[in-house]
DNA sequence: TTGAAAGCGCTAACAA
DNA sequence: TTGTTAGCGCTTTCAA
């Protein structure tokens, strides 16, 4: 049984391309050659004309273009770029920790930006601060020969991405910086910025600040940590272990951990937290012991509507975009030939001061 | 002058490849070939191994794996699909209004769970509601061939994307319904979600009922304003046309216009807000007027701590998750071959009543 | 079980 | 200005 023929239909006979009548489905994709011979054009004549080169006379421009719409040829970027010397796949990758946390696709979307301008496509992918989710993600990204790749790193060890490097995959690190591996990074001044916030409370008298962190796994987790004990040292506050609880994973955990440090015998005059989400669970947790105007709150990381909340929330905000922004600018720098030394570019943080944080301590 | 050999470099004599030693920068990246040279074996047995196909002895296979560890060899997929019958990239195209958006990153989250389960990298990019920006997107994955589009499309004739769908590539609509094309679409139930909202606010008594939309110009919001127009109509109330705005594009602009109808003569006595961004301005704008427990807002897609304001903004919530899992699942449908007629899934939405909805009117 | 040859859609290099 | 040939890195086809 013979297919019947249907409108659209790019049909090959004797080497010849036509177009039938019909509206058939599934046809192949035309190619450069399709439009080569429905034109009666060579098919670098096509390539020329569909690659803006200069050097093809006007008249044949008109017919590659009209052969081109009529069999509504798109090209194929890969087998182009599969020939073209230097290789260039005009994409890039972005691992972040999650697309959907506020503070991730602010970035994707700074990187994008940058990106677009240059029509530079962008892979985005979540790795949920799980290492083996990195290398995957990394291992496809790299088969499909992004020319860059910005990363929040969950892994430790990053001297895997060396042979990616070498061959010649521009790198840079987000949010935190790189181990073992000679690459850019753009991050958020973390110590200094907790430090600031923890500061910022043992000025108003707090003694018993409580310390809320995500996984102690995570470089900038443990920085924003440290800022903590700088601070209470600075002060020569002691720590108590028991008001520093690590390693939650959500707004959840941090709600129920300072429920649990609320309930406790000695309860914390204020928290820091260290996260945008455990901040949030901060929130819940006061708002259910009814203490949110007795108990200070300062926040690592802005959100959304903290202002508009009884109190207002002081937080230490980032600048997600300028950070996304710097590290593309970074990439295509690399990309267009920049060998200087790497940096690790720090974007300090802000102090915004609207209420939750000013809760003088003992009221 | 010959530049320096150096450690790890890939060096191709007369057809032998073999390893140098050094650290040598910006190394070719090897291929199949430099594997099969190494390991004194046929390209296509690397091919074999590397693909995991059946046939190829424990010993070569051993000898294949070695060499490839010691090059570090990463496959071009890009080369591997040009050959390939059928040519499926493992790539999905995401087009969304703004990736930063929480309803959007909600989408994208979805969708790129599903896709990782199926190991396919998923491209991502934002409209902002500028439908040329999406034709350039759109034209840029077909030229890198994804396998599935899933679009929350901006534009109004969607017939350019015929030749596409022809070509083979897998089209989902979301949270809008496609216009002279015919493919599946996964969409909140706006108008009777709307509908709901504003019935909300009328049965408590409320005849003047602002309604503050998104551009005019897009499916979704036209819907949501229907829904507004059906409940005025079902509880016979007259619609006042200096409450209805329309072309809010961000906060900013819902607030400004939410200020104007406050100190009006005679203002609104509730706000059905259609959008999260708009819901923010209009939040921000009570709380200016200080006008929060006296005037009723309900808002349509949720936003995060509202929960937590004063009063509670009671919202009518779509399920993103669920809409972005259903879209992505459609896509791998028909790419695995289904052939069944298109449908419209329409995604209930949920009323969540939380205080801000039910302050009465003239209070 | 293994590998040589052809070719995917395109661009580079070169010839006319 | 135009076209021809080779070949990018891989998979397919087919022969050994």
């Amino acid at each position: 049984m013979i297919s019947a023929i249907s409108k659209g239909m790019i049909l090959r006979v004797n080497g010849q391309t036509t177009l039938s009548e019909g509206d058939g489905a599934d046809l192949p994709r035309p190619t450069m050659r399709d439009v080569a011979a429905l034109a009666r054009v060579g098919l670098k004549t096509v390539s020329r004309v569909i690659n803006g080169e200069p050097g093809v006379s006007l008249e044949l421009q008109a017919r590659v273009r009209h052969a081109a719409r009529q069999l509504d040829y798109h090209p194929n970027l890969a087998a182009g770029q599969l020939r073209r010397i230097g290789g260039r796949t005009a994409t890039l990758g972005v691992i972040l920790e999650d697309v959907a946390n506020p503070f991730s696709a602010a970035l994707h979307r700074a990187i994008e930006d940058v990106a677009a301008a240059r029509n530079v496509d962008v892979f985005a992918g979540s790795v949920e601060e799980n290492p083996d989710r990195e290398r995957r993600l990394v291992a496809n990204f790299a088969a499909r020969r992004v020319d860059g790749l910005a990363v929040v790193p969950a892994s430790h060890d990053h001297s895997y991405l060396l042979a990616h490097k070498q061959a010649g995959m521009a790198i840079v690190f987000i949010d935190r910086r790189p181990d073992f591996l000679d690459v850019d990074a753009v991050v958020s001044n973390h110590r200094q910025g907790s430090a600031r916030a923890v500061g910022h409370l043992l000025g108003l008298g707090h003694r018993r600040i409580a310390f809320l962190g995500d996984l102690a796994a995570v470089q900038s987790a443990r920085e924003r940590h440290a800022g903590y004990f700088d601070a209470m040292a600075a002060a020569a506050a002691p720590v108590d272990p028991s008001l520093v609880c690590q390693d939650l994973r959500d707004s959840g955990a941090a709600e129920s951990a300072a429920m649990r440090l609320l309930e406790a015998d000695s309860p914390p005059s204020a928290f820091f937290a260290s996260q945008n989400l455990i901040t949030i669970g901060v929130i819940r947790a006061l708002r259910r012991a009814e203490l949110q105007d007795r108990v200070a709150l300062v926040g690592f990381d802005d959100v959304v509507l903290a202002d508009l909340l009884d109190p207002p929330v002081t937080v230490v905000a980032q600048d997600p975009r300028k950070i996304g922004t710097r590290a593309a600018e970074l990439l295509f720098a690399r990309m267009d030939g920049d060998r200087s030394p790497t940096r690790c570019h720090v974007i300090e943080t802000t102090l915004i001061v609207r209420g939750s944080g000013e809760i003088p301590p003992g009221r």
